[in-house]
DNA sequence: GTGAAAGCGCTAACAC
DNA sequence: GTGTTAGCGCTTTCAC
């Protein structure tokens, strides 16, 4: 097996105790010690056993985070921001995609639970009372939704759409329909809430780029100048419908996502949407974890959204 | 804190060895203790505590995987076939982004180790020799990357390629260029090695959509008929560039990719691209590890590639 | 087939 | 400031 405290303790000429305050506690060691013990620690290459340390203080130094949807890439940019945060304070991340449902979101998080200090839930699409619930299994912090009780961070999506119905509005648009996504998804009644009552609904379709296809197919229909999606997949579904039966984007139609994934530039025309502080959201939350771990309060956090006026929008037909 | 065994050994009324035996070695108990005890577990919903049973065992029931680059499509769906396959095993998944940086790698492989059974590597960047020496670390698993000695799943980029070249000389090309990736990507090499000399060579452009709008700059120059990219990512790159100076594709020229991430359909004019089986590379990989850590030896397998032709190739003009 | 007991490597009282 | 010691919850010899 590999070098152990003990072995350490040894060269060093000092108590097993001693290493692991050294370690552990620096400011209960005479510093001459440390720095003996610190020369011992790097000499021989030693790396506390995690199990041993987990089976004493119920740590785990681990963190798990819960994603609807991996291949959509606002997700990885989340993740991103979680690594990046948790990697500064050695911890290592677990993931788990569930797939759109909730039921396996529930599980994945009973799953994770005794092996991490806290879950991250990413748009969740459970219930209030599931989560809450959740909430006592395990520290939790929620993003893109808000549970009382339960800490969170959220993007602002509301003033975000806020600002497309504005900027549609400065571009001389009357006549607006919003692609919806599923009606059971919190962020979609959010998002609904910020048009206040200015769009025509369509709804509630799915949120990814078939979905996007077949609420454009529809939303033709309603001699709207400007389609508003739920987010950026489906508005490039729209795109992508609207080429296919020859409807000109920004011409005859305007249109505009949201979230602002990578994409969202990539694509002819490049799409005007909004864009989230995702890596933010995603360190904000290991945050807002770390304080309920130091046995702070549920803590709430609002980022905000931006506009990104791209090719897709343009002055009503 | 929690029940532990001798909670469930009480109430079993047997010993706390005969529960653990009940729970991980079922053949060395009598069938009537063993339903006995099982269903005290069930009752006071008794989980084994992971870190107590690491201390002993030495295994973690912990998988790593790295990748370069979350972002790209491409390993998402990697992930989710890992995640899938090591789901089922009752095994969780530490994932890492090492932002296509080597060094990196190596030290998220190394901090990893400790807390894992083995580790997954994707697409590495990392030399030969840093991977053999990581091998003996951790049990060690590539994907898309061969190194003698360590196990590997391959997806046949080169046949893949070889497909793309045929496909387009049926439609009459004659002169292609390549549009290469990094030129220290062992993917990159192999796909050359795919095209036998048979198109001119343009590179290293960095494998995203920012270098594919490089590379279809150059490439226009060339005066070639068909644009073959190192990924989707830069193929979507081309496309946009080439929209963006009025070149029109496939009329004038043919664009293809490789991956077939999502986008790649979704795109106008869709791409040809090489479809990867990204999600069956990722379950592989986990049965590899897994031979590997009952003692296996090292083992190389091999997965097909197929074209996919879509709207972006078409005849030579 | 089952039980008793010895630790796995570490931290946290508790003494000094 | 530092050392001694008692476990954390579990698996695994070794007896019986």
């Amino acid at each position: 097996m590999a070098v152990t405290i003990r072995d350490v303790a040894r060269q060093a000429q000092v108590s097993v105790s001693t290493v692991s305050r050294a370690l552990s506690a620096p400011g209960l060691v005479k510093e001459a010690t440390r720095r003996r013990v610190l020369d011992v620690v790097q000499g021989l290459g030693y790396q506390p056993n995690r199990a041993a340390r987990s089976l004493i203080t119920g740590r785990t130094g681990n963190l798990g985070i819960v994603v609807p949807d991996l291949e959509n890439p606002f997700f990885p940019a989340v993740l991103r921001g979680v690594q990046t945060r948790a990697g500064e304070a050695g911890t290592s991340v677990f993931f788990c995609d569930s797939r759109e449902d909730p039921l396996t979101e529930a599980e994945l998080v009973r799953t994770m639970a005794p092996q991490v200090d806290g879950v991250v839930l990413c748009a969740s699409l459970m219930s209030d009372e599931q989560i809450a619930e959740l909430a006592g299994v395990t520290p939790l912090v929620l993003i893109n939704r808000i549970v009382p009780g339960v800490s969170s961070v959220l993007m602002d999506s509301a003033s975000g759409m806020d600002q497309v119905v504005t900027h549609l509005e400065s571009l001389g648009h009357q006549h607006y329909v919003y692609l919806g996504g599923p009606a059971a998804v919190w962020s979609n009644n959010r998002r609904t809430q910020g048009l206040a009552g200015r769009a025509q609904l369509l709804g509630s379709f799915e949120p990814n780029f078939a979905g996007g296809v077949t609420a454009a197919e529809q939303a033709l229909r309603t001699g709207a100048t400007a389609f508003i999606a739920y987010n950026d997949l489906m508005a490039l579904g729209a795109l992508s419908h609207l080429a296919a039966v020859g409807v000109g984007v920004p011409q005859q139609v305007s249109v505009t996502g949201f979230d602002d994934i990578l994409y969202a530039a990539m694509c002819s025309p490049a799409l005007t949407t909004v864009t989230m502080p995702t890596e933010e959201g995603g360190k904000v939350a290991v945050d807002l974890l770390a304080a309920l771990l130091d046995g702070g309060p549920a803590e709430h956090r609002e980022l905000p959204t931006t506009l990104v006026a791209r090719a897709s929008t343009g002055e009503a037909g």
